[in-house]
DNA sequence: ACTTGCACTAGAATTTTATTCTAGAATATT
DNA sequence: AATATTCTAGAATAAAATTCTAGTGCAAGT
């Protein structure tokens, strides 16, 4: 059980330092393969294709996110600290896994389209929904402003992930962290229920 | 004058065509010149190579959207007006050229990297030093909140940007007028100040 | 009108990259 | 140990990007 996943790990950090250094388009599979060691054949026999590696990035990094954010929002007590604890957790994640975060950035569309992008489609569902859960009881006490449904979630992170994708590709030099409680701040104006 | 750019003009409209259906990376340089009836010589003859074609569409189209932008900042008479011009603006320009739209947020890393990504840089801190430019004033007279510099742009277009972004891949349904003046509000709320 | 230069087009030839295939090594299962 | 399965390697093939060569047509200068 640990050989198994070494070289599909290698193969996997190989392909995202890449993809990072190059992009994703301009990245050949020989690249990654001089990267990393291994062999075309390997590389084919774990992932099929190179969108294959992209989506298998994609969705766990994805999935490691979301579960940061679940916990966050199950930790928080009210609607005030969990839409700030959903910024903070945003903008933590970025900051602890940048490589993973930039990626991501480059492969949403590519992943929607391709093979997997029905199993993105469903787990993105089904975490929203759980977001949805939390807040639902929010709504009904007249926590959080009535809003359109499908609004709330580029009200609360939007800002924060527009800022982190100027940060990632250093357009933006102050780091996400110091400008935190300004996000958060501004998150709960848009949506919280002044009474 | 007139044939020289239909020609250009055809494989730009083959090509973001192609780019909206299949995505940049799945399209080949065939698929494009089978759409427009141009030849591979032609196509290479006018933007060098199929990067070339992404950046041509990327930097134009992006142009378009800060004329209109800065066009809506001129008109504005007061802060207030200016925020919620600024989000107007951005979901007019993104539901009157969705393919445009959709293929801008394809394309983004792609372009900044590529060898136009030089330019496109300059164009963006010429633009948005522009922006700044009519923000200083309203900032010095208090009817902008004091926030670090790096963060309006954030805050104000950051919504509406993620909630098009969701709307144009399908993952939202209420077209986004219908949300505007939500947006709009909300992007005061998060600038403006309460005096 | 002629010819010279230049932008443009076409499509074949080449190069690069992705993917498939075949065979053998390692590992697990019985 | 025997057999099946998973994994690795690298050559062979297929597909795509890019370059090259040879034109065509148009405009400026004579």
């Amino acid at each position: 059980m640990n050989e198994k996943t070494d070289r599909k790990q290698d193969i996997l950090q190989a392909a995202i330092a890449c993809f990072n250094e190059a992009g994703i388009e301009a990245t050949s599979i020989d690249a990654i393969r001089a990267r990393c060691g291994a062999s075309v054949g390997s590389i084919y026999h774990h992932f099929g294709n190179k969108e294959g590696i992209v989506a298998h990035l994609f969705i766990n990094g994805l999935d490691q996110y979301w579960q940061q954010l679940l916990a966050a929002l199950a930790a928080a007590e009210g609607a005030e600290t969990a839409v700030k604890a959903m910024v903070a957790t945003y903008i933590d994640w970025v900051v602890h896994n940048p490589e993973l975060a930039r990626f991501i950035f480059q492969a949403r569309t590519l992943v929607n389209r391709g093979e997997q992008g029905q199993r993105l489609q469903q787990n993105n569902k089904a975490n929203y929904s759980q977001v949805l859960a939390y807040f639902r009881p929010w709504l009904e006490k007249g926590e959080l402003r009535q809003l359109p449904l499908e609004l709330y979630a580029a009200l609360i992170v939007g800002p924060a992930q527009e800022y982190c994708r100027a940060w990632l590709s250093g357009r933006a030099k102050t780091p996400p962290p110091q400008l935190a409680d300004d996000l958060a701040d501004a998150a709960w104006r848009a949506v919280g229920n002044p009474r």
